[in-house]
RNA sequence: GGUCCCAUCGUCUAGCGGUUAGGACAUCGGCCUCUCACGCCGGUAACGCGGGUUCGAUUCCCGCUGGGAUCGCCA
């Protein structure tokens, strides 16, 4: 398809956001043939690269007769609105006429190009999704074309454009109904056909209002900084307005292969975030969805993101498997993951309080020398090994699971205990091969208490005994343990925890959005083309207007973005345009 | 207010004259279980209202109500 940009309004235009609208739309793996930065024969593909057709064409229409120059100033006619509406404020404002039949001679001074506009008759038109649509002319008016500094109104432009483009497919937002027949009436006037049209349904705030910055709107790059697949948030995207039976779950692939307009839906909805979550979080747990390279490479980017540097995509792959399931998200794969670079762990306070007490201890102890004994140090065998000695001990898994946990993982929910440290391997070797993300100072402190907090138990341990020479993951159980009687874990444990660097970035990736940016960019269907500021449809896949409005799409509320990350402070909500300008 | 559009569980939706109105998310119970998840089983939950047409309306028609879009020298 074609991606032209609609960069008018100079005011919402700028180098960025049109690198932002290429940088998403690829990240999405929406390519198109043709573009601003890869060329193609129709180019230039920036409207204000095209000004002089736009002039061109103005031109024709004078000439025809079916448009003509307007002397009005805006001043006088926003006056004329003003006492309009000051006297009735549902009235309707329209151009009364001035210059429709001015004769020559000509004024000097600046002009604006109008349509003379039809006041009888209508205009039908037949709607891929909503079938015909009739407008009286008679709620028309003679619309500006191009404005006092020659640059054309989205109306004018947009059709110049198509027909100069050869597009044969205009898949926009419903908001654009208003609209069409607007142009319509231009492509008649210019003589040329008018392309086939479809409109889609709105996607509302979930509160029902439309949607906007005010609701914490986000775009297509922040799901990205969320960890979504470009898959996942395309899936969502699509199957909102549009469905297949009972499909849920789509591919980019088969989402171009069965898209089609009559499935699309005619009615407004209202976004959801849990849901989008919910098909996220499909794409990424499954392996047909999402390949384990992919995982592998996204987990350990939002891990470098953390801070962690040269992330070892070897251990990453190794963990996935236990991590894919209760990861939404690559944010929340990246914790996950965070045990498994950081030696010692970050300990949870709370949880070190309350399970890693001196009555475990002991048993801690042998469960790491037994284990330290499995030949294979595979996490079937070492549960095996485990039950056993457990059944032994008269003692139940879940007598020693939960210490271990949070010895090995400074928390209280991991994935199973004996795939942990499967994955983390035995000993030091593993260890010191893996990349340090951590600080070494946040060993916990240990003091001298006069007895055991717990009674009686545990004296039997021989005092002193010293670590094996190779430090095995117990170790970390240990020392946080307070290995021996005698000793008490009295204060808990105090942690450096790293910088949260990547909190800033996000910020920073907020600021980037704030800026309001919604040139349209193109889409296709079906090989046949089209674009509009707004609409959105790529290959039959893409549709619905607030696809490039993404950024201000949601409003998952502040509320639902902390659910996927709670770690993520939301900075707030966005500008209206009108702030901006 | 004018014009245009829309209307099935809380949400996204299936349905295209006869169904116990289906699925998914959410929610509630249960199972699984070393925690957290995943997974599995089950429950609650919808055709806005009023007229027609028809043997029969969620489905077709009209009206009402409700919601949305738009009314710019924005896109």
């Amino acid at each position: 398809f074609v991606l032209r940009i609609e960069d008018t309004d100079r005011a919402r235009s700028t180098p960025e956001n049109e690198q932002i609208i290429l940088h998403e739309l690829k990240w999405l793996g929406l390519t198109w043939d043709e573009g601003p930065d890869v060329g193609g024969a129709h180019g230039p593909y920036r409207q204000t690269e095209r000004l002089e057709l736009y002039q061109e064409f103005s031109e024709k229409l004078i000439a025809k007769g079916a448009a003509y120059r307007c002397y009005c100033t805006k001043e006088e006619l926003d006056a004329q609105r003003e006492a309009l509406k000051a006297k009735d404020p549902k009235a309707q404002f329209r151009y009364p006429g001035t210059c429709r039949d001015r004769k020559a001679p000509y004024p000097d001074g600046p002009f604006v190009v109008r349509m003379r506009a039809p006041s009888s008759g209508e205009i039908t038109y037949d709607d891929l999704v909503f079938g015909e649509v009739t407008t009286p002319n008679n709620t028309q008016q003679d619309w500006v074309l191009i404005r006092q500094d020659g640059i054309p109104l989205y109306n004018f432009g947009c059709v110049v454009d198509d027909i100069t483009m050869g597009i044969t497919l205009v898949a926009r937002g419903r908001d654009h109904m208003i609209n069409t027949p607007i142009q319509i009436l231009l492509y008649e006037a210019l003589g040329y056909p008018v392309p086939k049209l479809a409109h889609l349904p709105m996607m509302l705030a979930p509160d029902g209002a439309k949607l906007s910055k005010r609701h914490g709107a986000v775009s297509v790059g922040e799901y990205r900084e969320k960890g979504l697949t470009p898959d996942g948030l395309l899936s969502y995207l699509v199957r909102f307005g549009w469905s297949f039976g009972d499909e849920e779950i789509f591919t980019k692939a088969s989402l171009i292969e069965k898209f089609d307009w009559e499935r699309c839906s005619k009615s407004d909805g209202k976004f959801d975030f849990k849901k989008l979550s919910a098909v996220a979080f499909e794409h990424l747990k499954r392996e047909d969805l999402t390949s384990t390279a992919d995982y592998v490479e996204g987990a350990a980017r939002f891990l470098e993101k953390k801070g962690f540097a040269n992330v070892d995509r070897a251990l990453v792959e190794k963990a996935a498997p236990i991590i894919r399931e209760r990861a939404q998200t690559f944010v929340e794969a990246a914790d996950a993951l965070d045990y498994f670079f950081r030696e010692p762990p970050a300990m949870d306070e709370k949880a070190v309080k309350k399970f890693l007490v001196p009555e475990k201890a002991s048993r801690l102890g042998e469960l790491r020398d037994l284990l330290a004994k499995t030949p294979s140090f595979t996490a079937k065998e070492m549960e095996a090994e485990a039950t056993a000695w457990l059944a032994k001990e008269g003692l139940a898994l879940k007598d020693v699971a939960q210490p271990a946990r949070v010895a090995l993982t400074g928390r209280t929910a991991s994935p199973g205990l004996f795939e942990v440290m499967e994955v983390l391997g035995r000993g030091a070797d593993a260890r010191a091969a893996r990349p340090r993300g951590g600080d070494h100072l946040g060993r916990g402190k240990r003091r001298e208490h006069g007895g055991d907090l717990g009674g009686a138990g545990g004296s039997s341990q021989r005092p002193g005994r010293a670590w094996p020479q190779t430090p095995s993951i117990w170790q970390t159980a240990a020392t946080a343990l307070g290995p021996l009687p005698g000793y008490v874990l009295i204060a808990p444990i105090l942690w450096v925890f790293f910088r949260r660097t990547w909190r800033k970035l996000d910020v920073e990736a907020h600021e980037h959005q704030r800026r309001r940016w919604r040139p349209g960019v193109g889409q296709a269907a079906c090989g046949a083309v089209r674009d509009h500021g707004g609409g959105a449809d790529a290959a039959g896949v893409l549709r619905r207007r607030q696809f490039y409005d993404l950024h201000q799409v949601v409003d998952p509320g502040a509320e639902a973005l902390h659910q996927i990350d709670p770690q993520n402070e939301w900075v707030g909500g966005y500008p209206e345009p009108e702030e901006l300008q």
